[in-house]
DNA sequence: GATGAATGAGTCTTCATTCAT
DNA sequence: CATGAATGAAGACTCATTCAT
């Protein structure tokens, strides 16, 4: 593997990547053959191999690909931005953005996390966005904006709050990402900002 | 199949069911084989096929007896509480203790939801849980405890937060289902109890 | 694997070994494709994974069977035989007698030999012959019946003589096997040369 | 084919023989994928069909090569020999020296005899290398050096201790080919019973 | 001469399911 | 109820060979 591939070895790379994630986000890993891929293409058995190693590589190569990505996207939105608070939420609303623009892999993520042998590939790159998380979170609570909460708490609960709600209601009804996004940080931000009143537990 | 089973018979579909359910939690539904079930336990492939029509059979009655006691567990943790907040509180610590306690079916429900044939079958379970929070999120806002946003947002919220911790402190950490479900109360009613100050968006 | 197998399984087995064996003669084993055992037994392909686990493993299997089969017939051939030279004749005409007779399997060990896969597995049972051979050579020399030569050069000559004759003659040319282990015994202890003379080398 | 090579074709060409015919003699014929041929030699699929026909003709090339070097070391170490035990000897001592310094391709040629498709190719060789010795025997019996016995029995005799030998102690062992000649002659020219005696059958 | 790309028949193997006993 | 045996479609993957550039 690791070829030296042309212009046109890179377009076929790229169009198997792109075809096996759309179906095995709409079918599934396992339910998904490589012969399903490559006639989906129109191309023989073979290119498949010439590509990727293994349908198992192709899958984790789409993983990494995925978090590589997302994790640029996320750093670009917060370039340049000194307030954590608004740096939680510009990196809140750029993976919203990032996930309605990229269902299929969202999709690919969660089947990943539920296969031993796929896990740790998903952990590396969450472990990483928790990280960033944490480090606005711990400022913000340095600064007196934010209530002194173990960061990662808070840092997980967003991550669950933005999956969800990028799930149900951009990929499954479509509602616009910018209204889901506003609804995200609203409920993520009033739970964290200072507010005076007595804490609840 | 429904069969009429005899005492020992039911103790057999019982060990079948919780054994597979650990197999595909651990190592995925797909790559556990029904051979691999009936070897854990020792008995023969017949066995199987006696108390199960087939393999995606047994799945969607693992996932329906899982729905249903959840269910249980959630109603009967909120049995005569009058004060919605506390119902929404005592619902999630309810999720929480039941999802430390059966991580496996957790898990399943995780990758039922990514594949086309299993998901239907979780989307109602699902629903129920949401509407059922919803309506406690209603009858809050109208007493003046709840700030007045979407409830659905906020119920879909409250089912992130308590899914990414279970899995993420419970699961993966094993950190106290009561510190973590404190966490997670927090983290909501912080968001949704209304302070006083400006809201955010 | 290592089924418990009834009767019925335990002759399953032997066909598959039988079969696979002459066609692994015939065909050579990379050649000879699982398919085609199966289908020449008239079978489904699940049958040849019930007893074996792997193509590799059931030629393997052949390997070790036919070992352990000359080898009693070898041992069986000298009991009771007090003179090493008549046991070391009685040794070379067993060979011969099970090589004709099992002319499949001699091919395969040919076979063997030449992949380092399977190389390991024939080592050892030519080992073991070669020591039973050692052994009454140097009991043949203490008596003063045998020359003093280092005595694996003799055990590994005979080696060569006896499968020599037996691919060339026995099962090419269909010659006699008593005929031809006739030759071996006397090109064995006498060599070529003309009667009574000084050491050669 | 039989193309007109340049210098540099030829050069090409060898190379590709010989890393061949290392790559069968490690791994055998049918595991060695004319892929792993090319990319050992870093070159491209092209430049081996450009020189071979096929994989299996390149096979058959190296064998015929080997023929061919052999039969004229033989040829050559027993010019001007007028004595056929000597000739015997030296023709012996020949073989044992090339095999010693051909190692590969003596095991593709083990291997060559185990497929229908090869053996021909190899026949034909050993047939005459059979002829050649059978001529030596025949006129040592004829001047009274040797005993009269069939002069088959013995040319393969011979053949078959010379190639057990060569295998064992020259390419397993690594012994010193002179001694291991040494030993062969030895052998084949007074067998292993002590001194002057009747024959044996 | 040489390369990367492509082909596709063929290989081994798995596995859900069925069935005779 | 239960078992060992059997089925055979389907899957991942290989590889000798060809070809456009």
């Amino acid at each position: 593997m690791n070829r030296r591939l042309t212009q046109r070895g890179r377009e076929r790379r790229r169009q198997l990547m792109d075809f096996a994630t759309s179906r095995f986000a709409e079918n599934g890993y396992h339910p998904t053959s490589v012969a399903e891929i490559v006639t989906g293409l129109g191309v023989g058995k073979g290119v498949f191999y010439w590509y990727f190693q293994s349908k198992e590589e192709l899958f984790l190569e789409i993983l990494r690909e995925a978090q590589t990505d997302l994790r640029r996207a996320q750093k670009q939105a917060i370039t340049d931005i000194d307030d954590p608070v608004r740096r939680i939420e510009l990196g809140t609303r750029a993976t919203m953005a990032w996930s309605a623009n990229h269902r299929d892999v969202y999709e690919l993520t969660q089947f990943a996390a539920t296969e031993a042998r796929f896990a740790p590939a998903l952990r590396k790159g969450q472990e990483i966005a928790i990280k960033d998380t944490i480090t606005h979170v711990r400022e913000g609570v340095q600064r007196g904006l934010l209530r002194d909460i173990d960061p990662e708490y808070i840092a997980q609960s967003m991550v669950g709050v933005t999956g969800q709600l990028v799930r149900t209601f951009i990929h499954e009804r479509g509602t616009d990402p910018n209204e889901v996004a506003d609804a995200a940080i609203a409920f993520i931000l009033e739970g964290i900002l200072v507010g005076d009143r007595a804490p609840v537990v």
